[in-house]
DNA sequence: ATGGCGCCCCAAGGGCGA
């Protein structure tokens, strides 16, 4: 495999943020940029400006709330837009085809609070996505790559402050449980993998001087099947997207970043 | 103790995010 850079970002409305993420591909030069909450409807997505800066662009968008996009460099061969709970209409599930990867911008339920009707759709959401993904594909030959906002922090390690949080939203069993029985059907977090004891976040809310203070969450990720671990090179976070430059005022979230490249054995060589 | 920010929308303040 040639190297193939894959990020996800969740921009927190395109339209505010099409400056930002124009420029953080200008910089980062990213295969494919999955994105989470447009915001805005799929006609009122700013395709011409990824055009114009080489992107193609999949479009899942919705009015006012959700919405999931995948630009890549080269155009997909299918685009699969999903519902994964019968009957709902939120713009959460994005899939795409490229040079034999199968790519997923998803955005998973926030949840409100732990027992309330949105945490049970949320934990629904979560079966619905493992019953599509263990029925659609065979990690260990098929190559997928998982990327969005999955509204779970998975570890303590994940967390600022795992103690206050403990047992709240983003950090109940229920939900760790969800996002884990992900990864049992043999997806990996190649990132925390890769640095078993970073402090690693990807939100920080835009109250309460959060990301001065560093009180942030992990719960973006860009999960890889089995079968593409050999490829794995490197992962990051670009915190410093989340940082006010100029009049680009940031998403709370920041993206995440995979390199995947020629197979080695591990980085044991 | 509460809310504290930022974005959305029939435009003013409530819904939503996490």
């Amino acid at each position: 495999m040639e190297a193939f850079t894959i990020a996800t970002w969740n921009v927190n409305s395109i339209k505010i943020r099409a400056a930002q993420v124009l420029d953080f591909c200008q910089r980062t030069a990213p295969d494919v940029l999955c994105l989470q909450e447009l915001k805005c409807t799929t006609d009122n997505f700013p395709r011409p400006d990824f055009e114009a800066a080489g992107y193609h662009s999949a479009v899942l968008g919705q009015r006012q709330y959700n919405g999931v996009a995948i630009i890549s460099r080269r155009e997909p061969s299918a685009v699969h837009e999903l519902s994964l709970v019968a009957g709902d209409s939120a713009a959460r599930w994005l899939q795409i085809e490229i040079d034999g990867l199968h790519i997923v911008s998803l955005y998973a339920p926030n949840g409100n609070e732990v027992g309330s009707d949105k945490y049970t759709y949320k934990l629904n959401w979560y079966a619905q996505a493992r019953r599509y993904l263990q029925e659609k594909f065979n990690p260990e030959r098929d190559k997928v790559v998982l990327t969005g906002d999955f509204n779970v922090a998975p570890a303590d390690i994940d967390v600022h402050d795992p103690k206050l949080r403990a047992g709240k939203i983003l950090c109940s069993q229920p939900e760790r449980d969800a996002w884990q029985s992900i990864c049992a059907l043999g997806y990996h977090d190649f990132l925390r993998h890769k640095y078993p004891q970073a402090v690693l976040y990807s939100w920080w809310d835009y109250r309460h001087l959060s990301f001065p203070l560093n009180k942030g969450f992990r719960i973006d990720f860009t999960l890889v099947s089995s079968s593409l671990l050999p490829y794995c090179r490197d992962a990051w976070i670009g915190r410093d997207e989340r940082k006010r430059r100029g009049d680009l005022k940031p998403s709370d979230h920041v993206p995440v970043v995979l390199a995947l490249g020629p197979e080695h054995d591990g980085g044991h060589a």
